[in-house]
DNA sequence: AGATTGCTTTGCCCTGGATCAAGTAACTTT
DNA sequence: AAAGTTACTTGATCCAGGGCAAAGCAATCT
């Protein structure tokens, strides 16, 4: 995906402030005043490679974590070894947040791709944040965006069919690029067929027959890893047609 | 379900300082002089009636609520009517949280039985918070709950088939009857057999079949809404059989 | 270069649960 | 109390997608 990246390696270890994400993170709405004492609790991690887990299913929550650059997975890796991913996230995204409540995390979370993080201690994040109104207004609004995020994806494993669920992940991931400063329609997928399969609540031979189909229909074009979606607006009105619905759209910045 | 009511009718208009509640809701930690603060934005409805609306997808959001007594069931009305449903709210249980990131609310709310419920003006919880730690605190735990109570949905959508889940909502309801005061193993459903089946993402007829399936088996008892639990631990038995994984138990108090 | 390993694709068959279609029981209205 | 309405059950059929098996294709190792 390096040949498409805008946001680039350059952010590894700049601060907040001089960060391309500021707009889709944390310090989105704060003044550079604020974000300057974010950044005094802001750790940031060397490059993760892939495999490496960010963390794992009871571990002690110390963190919450924010993509820089890379792809990471969070997953419930089940108590037998049937894991069940949560989800894929991108720069800027948050991972963690599922943990606060009881102090260990719920899920683990792994590298898709060679990857640089945040790591933001959460009590000194709180503690900030009591004293940085604007700080607490977004980290309520992002707990609240991920509530919603989720709630999108039970509607979407609760009622549609295989077609409008793989339509509405390459969608997803379509917008997500954009607003990235990345192409919407070229891009590398960094997770397998079995893990998209398994996002979805589909097989691994569905996906692969999917891909194989929607490029037969023209809707896009697949190599791999590589896809590039030919037809947007076709692949769109698939989430509308049948029972209506449709996954409504929502900004994940 | 009322001659089984413990956290009763005497609750409806009762401060947060001598609801019964209090250690299932938002005072949870506070100290008795932080509650008296709380108490002062907290609003509380007359009851409200089956089929009346708490809210409506698109509305302005104002309001946390809190049932108090009741059930309130929350759906995504999808674009045409065909509606997912997203949640059942017991007493103690919020409602509306996916709404603060964009201030309109996502989901619709709707009463399923005689209900009371509190209202919390956002704003001014939002400028209690960041004066009061141990509020704040209770904040993020509740919606950090709420991201994990909807990530095991994920799971029970993506990974069991349709007597899991049927068996796994069945037990959650019982766990948070009994941490209401409440029998764990007999009851009064509030919600139609529809309304399961879609909560589920399974056909009403699944739902049906499974009911007297599981009372073939000795399971359980169902007389209409009527539900006796005759073997909780069979039941626990068989999210834990199959792929394994499981469905991890988690406190929704 | 050839072999090993790990994805991915493709063909084939099968099943869990959806859908369709009645029938029945409870609740509402008149 | 009769008639209508809505919710639930049960039976019969169907099919989208799962599971299995084998082959294809890259990438890495020897």
């Amino acid at each position: 995906m390096s040949e498409h990246k805008v946001i680039s390696f350059d952010n590894i270890k700049v601060a907040c402030r001089n960060c391309s994400l500021t707009s889709l993170c944390l310090p989105m709405g704060l003044t550079p005043e604020d974000v300057d004492q974010l950044d005094t609790i802001v750790r940031r991690s060397r490059p993760l490679h892939r495999g490496d887990h960010l963390f794992r299913q009871g571990d002690e929550f110390q963190c919450i974590y924010v993509v820089k650059t890379g792809t990471v997975k969070s997953f419930d890796p089940g108590e037998d070894g049937s894991e069940q991913v949560l989800g894929f996230h991108l720069p800027g995204e948050m991972i963690g947040l599922d943990a606060i409540e009881t102090g260990y995390h719920h899920c683990s979370a792994k590298i898709l791709e060679t990857t640089a993080v945040c790591e933001i201690p959460f009590t000194r994040l709180e503690e900030l944040s009591s004293t940085i109104p604007s700080l607490q207004h977004q980290m309520y609004r992002l707990l609240s965006r991920e509530i919603g995020h989720d709630e999108d994806m039970l509607t979407l494993l609760g009622k549609r069919n295989a077609e409008e669920r793989l339509a509405s992940f390459l969608l997803s991931l379509s917008g997500r690029f954009q607003r990235r400063g990345f192409s919407p329609s070229d891009f590398y997928l960094s997770m397998s067929r079995h893990e998209i399969g398994n996002y979805l609540g589909l097989a691994v031979e569905t996906v692969s027959r999917l891909f194989t189909r929607f490029q037969d229909e023209g809707l896009l074009k697949v190599e791999r890893k590589h896809i590039q979606l030919m037809d947007i607006e076709r692949l769109k009105q698939i989430l509308h047609n049948d029972q209506g619905g449709g996954v409504r759209e929502r900004q994940i910045p």
